[in-house]
RNA sequence: GUGGUCGUAGCUCAGCUGGUAGAGCACUCGGUUGUGGUCCGAGAUGUCGCGGGUUCGAGCCCCGUCGAUCACCCCA
């Protein structure tokens, strides 16, 4: 075929239900508004190095799942794949740090993972994150979670949980490994799975193969490794979560596939997608912004997949009246005869300047074919504009729900109309 | 990267054991000389994903390829 088609395994979203997407978005990003979180906007691209050092050469993610090419300076430059080292990297350079703490921040856009595509899994998602910079009170750790909930429970998506866990301080995690690596040597395991353990001994928690489960079942937790200060913040994380009336389980098998989680770190996961069932999770990663040659200040943030969501909206029917809820514009011109299209192009042109949303029936269309394009638009109101309205300066104006009309002068079109549009809002 | 399933009109799909394509919806026009949503009538649309092979003949069989989808892996 020779039709250009759409890179493998990107999902795109076009009218109608490219709303759906918007309306995702918009909610998530509204709700880290409302906590005071403020936009950051940054490149899809970063040096390779970034994410080499601040996601970690072991994971999967760097490892295998990067787009990374060279341009044109001969510089290595990597598609992020993630959100967080990126945020920390523009923190640092322009010494977003140096002033009040914490520096709270949101972002949404594209990511690039080079994966074989799934259901809820794309090569190019969307996220929608938040980042709490320079403070490590337990308080910040249950707001960053709540304004993940407080925006699902705006999208009005009520199948999903809440998966706490710790993964500790650098001691605590120490000290676990030292155990846990001892524990693998009196399991029989295959040399892939070996491999598996050596990257990361904590992968092997989340293994899907019953017999691994089994033996892991067994296996020393990191949860009773906790220094008792990692202990005591994370339970006054799940008391204040508890405060806050957000539900959560926790679950001392998470694993989080990046290197730079430290204490605590959670995931949503939605009961209807499938095997890809997280639509976002995050935790707190205390020695990144170090990591990455910036000072020593603590952090903790979340991702949200807004295709993911999108999927688990649709999964609970959330979206089933879109067609209709599709929005239109507040009013549609008719043209009658060639004669009048210019006419009826200016009229539009200053409703729009008036600020009222308008459109007109485009190419030869019959009266009827126009009208039936004013319907499929979805708009308000429709006006027919001929010889005769233009002579007597009067028109007809059509309410298109009800079908009602009444007569207008053109000369007040754009107030007429504006006063409609009020009084109807009064009435709602 | 590995494996299963699938690929026919804009959309959803039918197409018997191979005989060279169909329905519904949507679209356009008309019934109603200047008024949409219902109804009726008419019309347009496909290199049957792409390339090759078998055959007198392939949408159907075989191979390859691209894409989709689902799972592994991994994660949003």
């Amino acid at each position: 075929m020779s039709k250009f088609q759409a890179p493998k395994g990107v999902s795109e979203y076009f009218p109608p239900l490219s709303s759906r997407f918007e309306f995702v978005r918009n909610h998530l990003a509204a709700s880290a508004q409302t906590a005071g979180y403020q936009l950051i906007e940054l490149p899809v691209f970063e040096d390779t190095e970034l994410f080499k050092r601040g996601v970690g050469e072991s994971t999967d993610v760097v490892s295998k799942e990067m787009y990374t090419f060279e341009d044109r300076g001969g510089r290595s430059i990597t598609l992020r794949p993630e959100g967080t080292a990126g945020v920390m990297r523009s923190v640092i350079e322009h010494n977003l740090d140096k002033g009040q703490l914490p520096v709270k921040l949101w972002y949404s856009g594209q990511f690039f993972r080079a994966e074989r595509p799934q259901a809820g899994r794309y090569r190019q998602f969307y996220q929608v994150g938040i980042e709490a910079i320079g403070a490590n009170d337990p308080q910040i750790d249950a707001e960053v979670i709540s304004v993940a909930w407080r925006g699902f429970k705006a999208i009005g998506l009520k199948n999903f949980r809440l998966d706490i866990t710790s993964l500790g301080d650098g001691a605590s995690r120490a000290a676990h490994r030292v155990d846990l690596l001892r524990f693998f040597d009196t399991l029989d395991l295959d040399e892939a799975t070996r491999a598996r353990a050596a990257l990361n001994p904590l992968r092997l928690f989340d293994d899907k193969r019953p017999e691994i489960q089994t033996a892991m079942s067994k296996a020393p937790r990191l949860l009773d490794y906790l220094s008792e200060e990692s202990a005591a913040h994370f339970a006054k994380v799940q008391s204040l979560l508890t405060s806050f009336g957000i539900p959560f389980v926790v679950n001392p098998l998470m694993v989080r596939g990046l290197d730079y989680y430290t204490g605590t770190t959670f995931e949503f996961v939605h009961e209807g997608l499938g095997a890809q069932s997280g639509i976002g999770g995050g935790g707190r990663y205390d020695g990144l912004m170090a990591q990455l040659g910036g000072s020593d200040l603590s952090g903790i943030g979340f991702g949200i997949g807004v295709d993911r969501v999108v999927l688990a909206a649709e999964a609970e029917g959330l979206f089933v009246d879109d067609e209709s809820a599709r929005t239109g514009v507040d009013l549609f011109l008719i043209a009658l005869g060639e004669d009048s299209k210019d006419e009826v192009a200016v009229l539009v042109n200053s409703l729009r300047d008036a600020g009222i949303s308008s459109d007109m029936a485009y190419g030869d269309r019959a009266l009827k074919g126009a009208m039936k394009a004013a319907d499929k638009s979805g708009a308000r109101y429709s006006l027919v504009v001929g010889e005769n309205e233009l002579s007597s300066g009067e028109a007809t104006l059509k309410d298109m729900s009800s079908g009602e009309e009444q007569a207008i002068r053109i000369g007040d079109l754009s107030s007429t109309v504006s006063s409609l549009l009020s009084s109807e809002k009064k009435r709602n």
